[in-house]
DNA sequence: ATGGTGGCGATGCCA
């Protein structure tokens, strides 16, 4: 089995202990990590290295910055898109590793429909969706994990008429992620339909005792390639990692696939 | 209630 997990922490600084101990524990092979804030001059690899994990990064001062951890050699390492230029925002790093092919992903959040960043948004998807679609031709086990900041649909919002047409909820967000999805990819989560009619949520605001209330969106997903799809084994948010001092406002999306992958 | 909490970095910006 393989166990891939993606995690935005924002901050791989701020949570590095609390990030060491779901590693002790959760023991993922694979980890797609999003907004670590922090130039890979200043990542701390050292913990990561000890723990037995390969690294690759495409780090950003103060804001952004995916990285990726395995304990299997990482390949193939590529860092954001070329349609974005040069000097993007460091929102995606793919590679080939245990014979997957993963990308950590943090989508633009966008701010509101009304802002500059929402085209921006919609630019990253653009060039996300261009870029899925090259990886998909090779045929492999690809997984893209990440934060996405769009909650697919009502069922992923604990409150959706609050969030109504909102950012992160907005029908053409919707569509963008689901442009995506129609190149040949299956949200992991999406089966999972809880007894409230909710699926599982992946982020609660720090304000307003978002946690403790439920008050939360999904918006973390591994979209998975039919071959990767056809090996998932299980998957689950773990929200235990939301509920710790000093944690990220994110849980882990932990899925377990059967090997061979490809 | 147009707030609120948190990270970064030293102040507002971003989420």
């Amino acid at each position: 089995m393989i166990r891939l997990a993606t995690w935005n922490v924002n901050s791989v600084r701020a949570r590095l202990p609390v990030v060491l101990e779901w590693l002790r524990e959760a023991r993922p092979d694979i980890v797609l990590l999003q907004e670590t804030k922090v130039q890979d001059a200043a990542f701390p690899r050292d913990p990561f290295a000890d723990e037995g994990y390969n690294i690759a990064l495409f780090g950003q001062k103060t804001y952004n910055g995916v990285a990726i951890l395995s304990k299997f050699p990482l390949d193939d390492v590529v860092c954001g898109f070329p349609a974005l230029g040069e000097g993007q925002e460091a929102r995606y790093i793919e590679a080939f590793t245990g014979g997957v092919r993963v990308a950590s992903v943090y989508v633009t959040n966008g701010q509101a429909p009304d802002s500059p960043k929402y085209e921006r948004k919609r630019q990253f998807f653009e060039a996300l969706r261009a870029r899925a679609q090259t990886l998909l031709s090779y045929g492999e086990a690809l997984i893209l994990g990440g934060d996405y900041n769009v909650a697919p649909t009502d069922a992923d919002v604990y409150d959706p008429q609050a969030w109504h047409e909102k950012i992160l909820c907005s029908t053409p967000e919707r569509a963008w992620l689901q442009s995506l999805m129609d190149l040949g990819f299956t949200d992991a989560l999406a089966s999972q339909v809880l007894p409230s009619g909710k699926r599982p949520f992946t982020w609660w605001d720090y304000r307003g005792n978002g946690f403790p209330r439920n008050a939360g969106l999904r918006i973390d997903h591994l979209l998975l390639s039919e071959s990767a799809r056809t090996c998932l084994h299980e998957v689950e948010v773990q929200s235990v990692w939301r509920a710790q001092e000093k944690t990220s406002d994110h849980a882990p999306v932990m899925g377990v696939f059967r090997r061979p992958v490809s």
